[in-house]
RNA sequence: GGAGCGGUAGCUCAGUUGGUUAGAGCGCCGGCCUGUCACGCCGGAGGUCGCGGGUUCGAGUCCCGUCCGCUCCGCCA
């Protein structure tokens, strides 16, 4: 049908006669000779209609609109250009040629469109309504070439290293801890459910207990949470599972297999190796177990100098066993009035009961501006200012209390300053890093009982198994790793526990009875006892390391089909209701909320 | 579950302190135009101001409720 897409012709093949489809993106009708820009998958060209060529055909094509589909017969031919015009177009990669058509075949005409493709400023749930235009747009052609790419290297790469690429269940079985699952009833098996896969955890450790060795798969994942920017009720993991190796295995190959996705789909280069922080690090460093460190602004101790300070709060904090820690916002002494209440307001909702800062308008410290710099001593402010690195120009902010707390504060004022400096903008930079040595289990203060941080099959490490059965749960870390890119989780892994005895003693710790954990653990318990292979892995977020490749800001951009913040897809209108022989078949009745009720009566 | 922002023509938006017939650009329709590439020029059509209720002589504008979209907190082992 084509003999070119229309990217492809240049100079070179002026007097050839080709042919094109595609869709007719603009014309520009001059009542005689008529251009239109003919688009398809891979970019534009140029077709002029000329009467003197063909006067029929010249005159069909005054009835071209925007996304008719057609077919175009011509001979490519150079644009015209000498001392008087030139009217090559640089902007165009076929803007040196144009088509003058010699046959124009109208294949299917468009209605008018809901709206213009040509324009980049739709608002998103119109785009998403009508997405099989938005998917035309040269946007999201790019943004999903750019995620074929980055899955075919993902492919290349574990094939090459030996991995196996194998399907596990859609249909499997609701486990007790983490998200919550999406249920599918079972028709055959009244009141019984499958759900759909968190993660393919478990079934890619029984296949490292069947042998296989290395496995990945680029895995649709389903958690039934609420929705965000970077979050879809569905997606997908690059899910990797090896036998008998290390973190630093798998650390190495996952840095391999990120150089690979980012020489192939941008052809930039990154590091080959990544830093690494402890999780305990970077708590204290960045107040984030997944801190973006394209700018600094570090969290520092400075309980030292308040430890018998005047100013209770700070010395208060410090007695109770916690400590005093601050960041310096450089150059940001000029906020507003508004900024402050707004991080204060952050800092609560954190937990914090305050934000105390200083703007620093001179060198000496009675110049500064600030709620409390009243209480501090000479010594203090002294010391405080050597701490701190402070300059005029500087805006200091504190926290005080219990250790993860003050971090946690910390680290979110953190990023609500860079954000309000701009610090991050036209920044193009890929910072990978890290994060080892997670614990292993969380306190949940409100439920009284113990959680697994990464999930209940990480490993332990070297000197926390016989505290683990022991029942000393405090400490204890796990051989996990997470990677992370410019502040974003882009995955994360561990080296799981092999032994049924160890794996038991887990789910003890988690508060699962030996009665709970036969029954939604059995084949896994029991898979450990017959010559399971020491193993590990990771599961990356290929939504994000996409939306991150292809610089956008949420993941619904290199999703073909995403649904909105609520779990809706506005173009199919799912969910939908089932009817009642639907219903009956799987043995379910609907039970809806009150207010409900009335609508879906009338 | 909570907070914030938004919803006005097919699209993107403006709309003052509540006040006459709700505007603009693009698109669409008709006419003109032989070198444009955001083509140009002339004319025209097009509105449940998300939905429901309230206040008022009068509501796009104020109040209450509700739906939808986006961002964030909670949640996401």
């Amino acid at each position: 049908m084509r003999t070119h897409h229309c990217n492809e012709l240049r100079p070179s093949d002026i007097d050839s006669t080709v042919s094109l489809v595609g869709w007719v993106n603009s014309t520009r009708d001059h009542g005689g000779v008529i251009f239109i820009d003919l688009r398809d998958r891979e970019g534009m060209t140029q077709v002029v209609f000329r009467p003197e060529e063909d006067a029929e055909i010249a005159k069909l094509s005054h009835s071209l609109r925007q996304e008719d589909v057609v077919k175009v017969v011509g001979k490519v031919s150079a644009r015209l250009k000498n001392s008087e015009v030139d009217t090559t177009n640089t902007e165009l990669a076929t803007g040196e040629i144009e088509i003058v058509a010699t046959d124009l075949q109208i294949i299917n005409k468009a209605e008018v469109l809901p709206f213009q493709l040509d324009k980049g400023n739709i608002s998103e749930d119109n785009r998403l309504r009508h997405r099989y235009l938005d998917l035309r747009t040269p946007r999201m052609a790019r943004n999903l070439k750019l995620r074929h790419r980055i899955t075919k290297a993902t492919r290349d790469y574990l094939d090459e290293g030996g991995f196996f690429e194998i399907e596990t269940p859609i249909l499997s079985k609701s486990t007790p801890e983490g998200a919550r699952d999406f249920l599918v009833p079972s028709r055959l098996h009244a009141g019984k459910f499958y759900a759909l896969p968190q993660a393919p955890q478990q079934y890619k450790q029984l296949l490292m207990c069947g042998g296989i060795e290395k496995y990945f798969q680029i895995a649709r994942c389903f958690r039934d949470e609420d929705l965000r920017a970077d979050r879809q009720p569905e997606f997908t993991q690059i899910d990797i599972e090896a036998s008998f190796v290390n973190q630093d295995d798998l650390i190495g190959l996952v840095e391999g297999l990120l150089a690979r996705i980012f020489k192939e789909s941008l052809d930039k280069e990154i590091p080959a190796n990544f830093d690494r922080l402890t999780y305990a690090d970077a708590m204290n460093t960045y107040g984030s177990d997944k801190p973006d460190r394209r700018f600094g602004m570090e969290l520092k101790d400075v309980s030292e100098i308040f430890t018998s300070s005047g100013f209770k709060v700070f010395s208060g904090a410090i007695k109770a066993g916690g400590c005093v820690k601050a960041i310096n916002a450089k150059g940001f002494s000029n906020i507003s009035v508004g900024q402050v209440d707004k991080l204060t307001e952050l800092a609560k909702e954190a937990g914090a009961k305050g934000l105390a800062y200083i703007q620093v308008r001179g060198e000496d410290p009675s110049t500064w501006r600030s709620p409390i710099t009243k209480f501090f001593s000479e010594e203090e402010l002294k010391a405080l200012g050597e701490a701190m690195n402070i300059e005029e120009g500087d805006l200091i902010l504190f926290g005080a209390g219990d250790w993860e707390l003050v971090c946690d504060v910390l680290g979110r004022v953190r990023i609500a300053c860079a954000d309000y400096q701009e610090l991050l903008k036209g920044n193009d930079e890929l910072n990978f890093l890290w994060v080892t040595d997670f614990p292993l289990l969380g306190y949940d203060e409100e439920e009284g009982r113990w959680n697994a941080v990464h999930h209940p099959f990480t490993r332990p490490s070297k000197e926390g198994e016989q505290e683990l059965r022991d029942g000393n749960y405090k400490g204890i870390n796990g051989v996990a790793y997470d990677v992370v890119l410019n502040g974003y989780e882009l995955g994360g892994g561990s080296i799981r526990i092999h032994e049924s005895e160890l794996q038991s003693a887990m789910f003890t710790a988690l508060g699962i009875s030996e009665e709970q954990a036969t029954a939604e653990f059995g084949h896994i318990l029991e898979a450990f006892k017959f010559g399971a292979p020491p193993h590990g892995g990771i599961a990356l977020g290929l939504d994000r390391i996409a939306m991150l490749v292809a610089g956008e800001n949420s993941i619904r951009e290199v999703i073909a089909f995403p649904k909105t913040n609520r779990g809706l897809d506005l173009m199919s209108d799912s969910p939908a209701a089932a009817d009642h022989k639907q219903l009956r078949e799987v043995h379910i009745q609907a039970k809806l909320p009150k207010k409900q009720q009335s609508e879906e009566i009338s």
